[in-house]
DNA sequence: CGATTTTGTCACTGTGTCTGTTGCGATAAC
DNA sequence: GTTATCGCAACAGACACAGTGACAAAATCG
């Protein structure tokens, strides 16, 4: 199943954002990452709701850190992508008047609850700056 | 993504055919499933693996159960299909040698470890006979 | 104003996995 | 030998992220 990289990739993009001090454009990024301009805006974009980072069109112009390292988590980038359920499997609603059907979609949902929370609560005690060299 | 629904659907199957005690054909449990019968036979194949049921060929053939419901957990099931990893994030590793790509990978992989334990461990507590009607 | 830089966005293709389907071979009952 | 059934290969479909090209929008600078 194709994975979903984007967690890890800003990360890395936004401490290597705080050593320069200043704006970083698309191109900067992209190749920092090994990819592509557009693919940068989309991540990008996605933590400009967040509030996280902050882009000027133009000469001069790229993205900018809105917020010190310590005060971004994890959590608060993989929220700012909005993701649907991190997990490969689901349940199968195709009876759902079956009682059986739905005892295990209950049990299912049950265990991928438990570990969707544990995931979001590991996430929330990973602050950008403990990714900081000498801090790892 | 797509998701992999494989679990709920075999737990359903597996609870059904302990109704009917005896065989069931691939047909008839596809029909249960509203699929197809190669679908069947490819998720209930896995199990086969496991031990947690048989197949005969021929007239009179089909599925049969190989172990009484409440010895079979959803873990069992899970692990019956080999799965990679069963979160859609992942690492990224465009550069091995980046110190900050490297932390932040490790963070990543820690927090994803902790959730694949939680999802194993909730899983190992759902045996099929608690998915009895009457009993969820 | 006009040229240049840079983001914003659309449209399309590529990729990997589960699902759905068809076709055919293998095996067992009768 | 006919029939029922699993076994398996091959291919298309859906889906979500990644990658790419094209062009519009906006801001700077001369």
């Amino acid at each position: 199943m194709s994975k979903d990289t984007r967690l890890a990739r800003v990360a890395h993009v936004l401490v290597h954002m705080s050593f320069n001090e200043g704006t970083a454009t698309s191109e900067t990024i992209a190749a920092m990452l090994d990819t592509n301009p557009v693919v940068v805006r989309r991540i990008m974009g996605a933590l400009r709701e967040g509030g996280y980072v902050s882009s000027e069109r133009g000469p001069k112009g790229g993205w900018q850190l809105e917020r010190p390292l310590h005060e971004i988590t994890f959590l608060n980038i993989y929220k700012a992508f909005e993701p649907g359920s991190p997990f490969t499997i689901a349940t199968s609603d195709d009876h759902p008047k079956c009682a059986v059907e739905r005892s295990a979609n209950r049990a299912l949902s049950r265990a991928l609850s438990e570990a969707a929370a544990r995931f979001e609560q590991a996430l929330s005690k990973i602050t950008l700056d403990q990714l900081l060299p000498g801090k790892g």
